[in-house]
DNA sequence: GTGGTCACG
DNA sequence: ACGTACGTGACCACT
């Protein structure tokens, strides 16, 4: 028999140093007793322990043995992001049946000393599990200890048999005391033989064993002097010290293993717990559902409103109820073969395909009569589109309304919301799984199976219809209804409609310019082989690694976690050194292009021939859209070579392209925000501002600006918004930090309102706990409650960067409603086809073109009102490329 | 699945 | 003494 003991408040520190900061949606930390469980679960994986057991320090915990050196003082106090973890393992370790073991006056390691010992006279096995080499003393034929430790932000564990011990100290575990006694531990306050350190300790010890011994033979030994003197005069320090070292074994308490043998966990105190932690991943691990399940009775009495629907008049009647109602809720399958709506007067309501009347059915029913509430009402309205039906009605998202009111969340699937705001976990597995599982021949799919499609649906229109009610309210306490109603919501349908429209590539061109690269790459991948000495993987930074600083002896430059960085900024760095650094350099850029972008729009190209972005409503931080399959909002610019990619994004024959981007719209924002006088007369003159930014910075005349200085400006602009440090602004314009302070001095005292700004948005931020744009979206910060450096850095930057690519964000969406709209009325046959954060594309009529950029001018420029103008610029043209200019 | 790299605003 | 700019997504290698 096996009995697992567990250094709790050991484990627990490596836990949350090993972990990055993580939280829940309500500022609740989590990372260490995340961490602590995932160390446990391996370890019980590995060992397969028949009894597990916790030790915690009674009082504050010392944390002796840390390398880190706020710590290794002892008498540091746990961080504050740990405090509150500790009942939170112990709550969690109770719903586990783990019992834990704390007595006053004793330490977690004289507990474990003590329960290694009942374990060893039982007859059992132990394992002692902790970050604490102290521990190791106890090691003996019975007794090992799984020693964890972080490298390189990774937990080990390495597990120490008296074997093992010896191999690596020279003596057995016993002497460990003994090497104590002498080497001491300044972060234990044990003092040790001054003078003596490691070396000399672990010597003497394998040498003589005990002090008692090393003492006992002193006066013959052949010792130097100095070490002679120092043992001599240290010799009551060295018993004490030794005593010090030793773990009590004989601690007072009631332990038997058998109390420890692992049972199964309490279920009804654990699931609440791990929800409040938002740990899926372990409900999942235990297998754990909700004891108080969606009530029973509950769910009887709710099935009584549960109706298939099959006749042409059942629908009639139906519709007519629907335009009664508030709100509709709605649930069902993508293709629309079926679907189920919810309202409280009514309950659920399963109507599929089959039945005669269905498509008139949905006609009426997305065409703005009924106010209706989906998750996810982008895509529903691609889904409508695509089958010719009308999109009207929808007024809630559940998606959206759960991203407005805390984007950071990651994931806004209907099954976590429910989770999350009702409380209780979806029953019914997705549909499609129904279908596959039981699916004996069509014939029956009508007949018995529907209803079972049905099922999943049933309950998601529930959950909808719940939903809506509890996020609005939510929304409305958060000033976000306004937000939500004007810009989200009606956001949905331009986008659906952008999505369907898609971007016409010419795949012939586009063909071309893959040949001509992949001769290119070819050529380069020759050379660079024959400059390397033999072929390897060149899109392996690994081997390549290899290559640069092994074989071709170059210096490396800078790190990775994994190995030696070879980015474009290091290759950069070496390209004097060898002729192969340029080369690869032109097969980086080459093979990017040709991975990427040539083939990778290549395999998205729809049948129609044009390319369908996705745009993401809830993925980002601050309120931007994304784009995904492909991404669209990535194509080259920067480079002629990349620009070429350009060429290919065409109008469609008869249309050109109209483009239009905001100048500096980022910039503007900061202005009007920290209502910086200087910044906003810059803006209000017309003048250009990085131009401005250097002559007022480097103290010369605007006529003497140089584009180098011009430069240097910019990048001090585009640094103010993401919260810049004098050594990041130092490296990106390659000067020293010195100068680089002296440009942001000269910078501040310049723009007064700016630096005002900068402390007081996180000032603002911090007390609040969370960052806001003008249309009060708002982003969480619980980083800025840390006591880690970094971290907390971290926060103030988002704090301050935030505001200012949120609200640019806001407004681009706000633009693009009202330019969709205004396209609408009077210009029916143009159309949105892309957003790339601060620029729009309309694919329109040439002869309308001159009109339409114009109104998308006006619609953009004039947005919002605020203290500097708002500048579009713009262009028409055949191509992307052409229309960019 | 993670990390490195690089494309964009 | 420390580490270093905000926000994304795709592709590749490697575990």
């Amino acid at each position: 028999m096996k009995c697992l003991v567990v250094d709790g408040n050991s484990i627990l520190n490596r836990a949350f140093y090993g972990i990055r900061l993580l939280s829940t949606k309500d500022g609740v930390y989590t990372n260490a007793v995340h961490g602590f469980l995932t160390i446990l679960q391996r370890v019980q994986r590995e060992e397969q322990p028949d009894a597990v057991c916790v030790a915690f320090d009674r009082k504050e915990p010392t944390f002796r043995h840390e390398k880190y050196p706020d710590y290794k003082a002892g008498r540091h106090a746990m961080p504050e992001e740990l405090v509150p973890q500790v009942p939170l393992i112990k709550e969690v370790l109770d719903g586990l049946k783990i019992p834990r073991y704390e007595q006053p006056g004793f330490e977690a390691d004289d507990l474990i000393g003590t329960i290694s010992v009942r374990c060893e006279e039982a007859g059992w096995e132990c394992v002692i599990l902790t970050g604490d080499k102290d521990n190791l003393q106890l090691i003996t034929d019975k007794v090992s200890v799984a020693l964890v430790s972080s490298r390189m932000g990774r937990t080990e564990t390495k597990k120490m048999t008296p074997e093992r011990f010896r191999e690596e100290y020279g003596f057995l575990p016993p002497l460990m005391v003994d090497l104590k006694g002498l080497m001491g531990d300044p972060s234990d306050h044990i003092p040790g033989v001054s003078g003596v350190g490691e070396k000399t300790a672990m010597r003497l010890v394998q040498q003589y064993g005990t002090v008692e011994a090393l003492y006992a033979a002193l006066n013959t030994s052949e010792e130097k002097p100095g070490v002679l003197k120092k043992l001599t005069e240290g010799r009551d320090s060295a018993f004490f010290s030794k005593e010090l070292a030793t773990i009590c074994k004989t601690v007072p308490m009631e332990f038997k293993p058998e109390d420890a043998l692992v049972q199964p966990p309490d279920e009804a105190a654990l699931y609440p717990l791990f929800l409040t932690l938002e740990f899926q991943k372990q409900i999942q691990f235990y297998g754990l559902h909700p004891v108080q399940k969606p009530a029973r009775i509950e769910k009887q009495a709710f099935f009584v409103n549960q109706t298939v629907l099959r006749t042409t008049d059942e629908l009639q009647s139906l519709l007519e109820q629907c335009k009664k109602e508030l709100i509709v809720a709605l649930s069902g399958e993508k293709d629309l073969s079926g679907i189920c709506l919810f309202a409280p007067s009514f309950g659920c309501v399963w109507l599929a395909q089959d039945t005669t009347g269905y498509e008139a059915f949905l006609r009426e029913l997305f065409s703005g009569k009924i106010p209706l509430a989906a998750h996810e009402v982008k895509d529903w309205m691609g889904h409508l589109l695509s089958r010719g039906l009308p999109i009207e009605g929808f007024v809630f998202d559940t998606a959206l309304a759960a991203y407005l009111l805390s984007p950071t969340d990651g994931s806004y699937a209907l099954e976590r919301l429910s989770v999350a705001y009702l409380n209780r976990e979806l029953q019914s597995e997705p549909a499609e799984e129904q279908l596959s599982l039981s699916l004996p021949g069509m014939a029956d799919l009508t007949e018995e199976l529907l209803p079972k499609l049905a099922a999943a649906h049933f309950e998601r229109a529930r959950c909808i219809g719940e939903l809506h009610e509890i996020l609005f309210q939510k929304l409305k306490e958060l000033q976000l209804e306004e937000l939500y109603k004007t810009i989200e919501i009606p956001l949905c349908r331009v986008l659906a409609q952008m999505e369907q429209t898609g971007f016409l590539l010419d795949q012939d061109a586009l063909r071309q310019f893959g040949t001509m690269l992949e001769t290119r790459i070819s050529q380069l991948e020759n050379s660079i082989y024959t400059y390397a000495g033999g072929t390897f993987n060149l899109n392996s930074p690994k081997q390549l690694g290899e290559i640069l600083f092994g074989t071709l002896q170059l210096p490396p430059v800078k790190k990775t976690k994994t190995g030696y960085s070879t980015n474009a900024e290091v290759l950069e760095k070496l390209r004097h050194q060898h002729p192969i650094i340029d080369e690869i350099l032109e097969y980086r850029q080459l093979s990017k292009l040709k991975s990427t972008y040539v083939d990778g729009l290549f395999a998205a190209v729809a049948p129609d021939g044009r390319l369908h972005t996705s745009f993401q409503m809830t993925v980002t931080a601050t309120g931007r859209l994304s784009s995904t399959e492909p991404n669209l909002q990535n194509i080259p610019v920067r480079t002629e070579l990349g620009k070429e990619m350009r060429k290919m994004f065409l109008a469609a024959p008869g249309y050109v392209l109209v483009d239009a981007d905001y100048s500096q719209i980022e910039l503007r924002l900061l202005a009007h925000i920290a209502d910086d006088q200087a910044m906003q007369q810059a803006f209000l003159d017309g003048v250009d501002i990085h131009t401005v930014t250097a002559s007022q910075v480097m103290h010369v005349p605007v006529e003497q600006v140089t584009p180098q200085m011009r430069s240097n400006a910019k990048a001090v602009n585009f640094g103010i918004v993401y919260g810049i440090s004098e050594f990041s602004l130092a490296q990106d314009i390659g000067t020293t930090r010195a100068q680089a302070k002296e440009y942001m001095d000269a910078y501040f005292s310049h723009y007064q309102g700016v630096r005002q700004y900068m402390d007081q948005v996180v000032k603002e931020a911090k007390k609040k706990g969370y960052a806001e744009t003008l249309m009060h979206r708002r982003r969480y910060l619980p980083e800025l409650q840390s006591s880690n450096y970094n971290t907390r850095s971290f926060g103030e930057r988002v704090a301050l960067n935030m505001p200012i690519q949120g609200t640019a964000a806001d407004l681009m969406k706000l633009a693009m409603v009202r330019v969709d709209g205004a396209l609408r009325k009077k210009h029916p046959t143009a159309r949105l086809v892309l957003q790339v954060h601060d620029e729009l594309l309309v694919e329109c009529k040439e002869e309308e073109s001159e009109d339409v950029l114009r109104l998308l001018k006006e619609e953009m420029e004039g947005v919002w009102s605020l203290n500097v103008p708002l500048v579009v610029d713009g262009g028409i043209g055949k191509t992307w490329y052409e229309a960019k200019e």
